[in-house]
DNA sequence: GTGAAAGCGCTAACAT
DNA sequence: ATGTTAGCGCTTTCAC
């Protein structure tokens, strides 16, 4: 069934010691023994096998991607830029999604066992020291994205810069009630948005309002951003704009506002975080963050640090940008229908 | 660094083999050495090592998935249904994606490769014969999700169905001419909606009229989607309707209606294929595919094959569902803006 | 330049 | 119920 380095030692009357070499590239062997046993192989249709090479070699040839809730634009476009780059490199993906965000600890626990992958890359998953220490016992170098902790390298966005970015652009525009939208609990990256906002609306002297989502499983989706939206309709006392902290709520909130005959910016305009598809579709302003980039380049440090164990853990924090389309356009200068929706093209 | 089988034996004082029972669940172990061997083994922290447990009992515990272009939402939902059902059985899924349609067969042959994976999941890859052997050779069991070839299982939704169900929904809703946006090179399922399409057309007496983007990389995206409807609109000759032969071409589709000042369905009707999230969002009418449901049952049918090869290949079809929103309401309900457009021929 | 042999960490007969 | 031992397929000293 399976052809071995023994069945082509036999054939080419040389030893597994000389097969072995020739596949792994050693200058000690004649050419004329390298000719032969290539020759074998291929006629015997030779492939190695993974676990053997792994097992003798300490090292997989595969690293995993920990990724919270598959159900998500912006996990598939960091996905890409890691598989992109993992694959360049000649490795494996090894991808553990979790269904709930309590099951991640398991799907960590797997994704850390022996002899699975070479190195990790852990995706919007907070690391406390608890979780620190679990993940410094697999002895595997770990990235994370999305997240931040002192011990790993890590890559984010500026999300504080982004937040005051959203509440700026909405100040600036002139509206005058500017609301945020978050989830409940909160991870880190919607407590720093928010700070970012109320740092905005502070600095004009405004009061923060902050409406959070405690959807299960998972507040930013966007049957909660529908929900809350709803809610707030309901109260009867629509803010002028509002500041998605997830691009992944603000469809909702828009579904929201149109089954109650509203629309944005019209009655409130809305900001959004991410800049997923959808959000090009949607014409939703929002605070864009390179996605695919930072996919790419926390997969290259990693695969660095394959090479390269002892690189000190080093935090890289790209920048937001603020994207305006249709939902927030200045309410001075909003002729409604202006089609300004460009084809992206994307990194 | 690695706590081995070894270790735990000597702490424990039993053999290397009754370590490997108690952890594979051998009844032929007193319940005495049992307890002491798990003691010893949580307080080393044992993990078993991934790579030698597979080498020894000759299989992997890993199942791949093979996909082209990563960058789309039909993928992420099948992929979603395969990683729950992999997750479930306890297996992981190593994910290979190709950038192009030209790598597929190199990622093919890395999936294929003996020791990475115990069966493997081949998505939207046409099988000619060729690449049939090419499979067959790699000795792995093997499903095909929205692909089919005799030698292998298949999970599919019936696209000759779902095209006529798609043409037959706006003839019925009353527009006169239907024509239908797919794309070049056709890939079999394509050309099946197409002849579902056709059928219908054929049966109410009229004339079918095709056409068909050739972007590259990937006709099946929202730029190609984008670039013919401009065309279409360029030549000024609107057709009454439109079939877009996946809900990946119809958001481009309606960004160029709405850049052009136009709309869905007051100028033209619009039908989708596949329904992904952003369908629901357009508000566009679409023909639903089970994709999650698919990717589930797929990898289900490859785990089942796992415990017993000699299972019969068998197709599965699922059944499409047309789906009405917004973008292809009854025309009597939709009046259009201006009847500029006469009865005449094809592009 | 090539071969012999000792692992890598585990499983699975085959003993006892 | 437990131990001994031979692999799994490959890499890698260490000799020659």
């Amino acid at each position: 069934m399976g052809v071995t380095i023994y069945d082509i030692a036999a054939q080419a009357d040389v030893s597994i010691a000389t097969v072995s070499r020739v596949f792994n590239g050693s200058p000690r062997v004649s050419e004329s023994t390298r000719a032969r046993v290539e020759g074998v192989a291929d006629a015997l249709g030779y492939r190695p096998h993974a676990l053997a090479q792994g097992l003798a070699r300490k090292s997989t040839g595969v690293v995993s991607a920990v990724i919270p809730v598959l159900t998500n634009d912006f996990y598939m476009e960091v996905l890409r830029g890691i598989q992109d780059a993992v694959c360049a490199r000649g490795l494996d993906l090894l991808v553990y999604s979790a269904l709930m965000p309590e099951e991640v600890d398991s799907q960590l626990g797997r994704a850390l066992q022996r002899g699975r992958a070479d190195g990790m890359l852990l995706l919007s998953t907070p690391v406390d020291d608890v979780r620190a220490a679990q993940l410094e016992a697999g002895h595997q170098p770990i990235v994370l994205v999305d997240a931040a902790h002192p011990a790993f390298d890590s890559f984010t966005v500026d999300n504080v810069e982004g937040g005051y970015l959203a509440a700026r652009h909405l100040i600036d525009a002139g509206y005058q009630r500017v609301a945020l939208l978050s989830v409940s609990p909160e991870p880190p990256p919607a407590r720093e948005r928010r700070e970012g906002y109320e740092r905005a609306l502070r600095e004009s002297g405004r009061t923060p309002e902050v409406y959070a989502s405690a959807h299960r499983p998972y507040g930013f989706s966007e049957e909660a951003g529908y929900e809350v939206m709803q809610e707030i309709i309901a109260g009867g006392n629509l803010p002028d704009a509002l500041f998605a902290a997830s691009d992944l709520q603000a469809p909702g909130v828009l579904s929201a506002l149109q089954d109650a005959g509203l629309s944005a910016p019209a009655d409130i305009a809305l900001v959004g975080f991410d800049d997923v598809r959808v959000a090009t579709f949607a014409r939703l302003s929002t605070i864009r963050q390179p996605m695919y980039t930072m996919g790419h380049a926390a997969a290259d440090r990693l695969l660095d640090r394959l090479d390269t164990p002892s690189l000190p853990p080093t935090a890289r924090q790209f920048q937001p940008k603020l994207v305006i389309r249709a939902t927030s356009e200045c309410a001075a200068f909003a002729p409604k229908s202006s089609p300004q929706h460009g084809k992206t093209a994307l990194a």
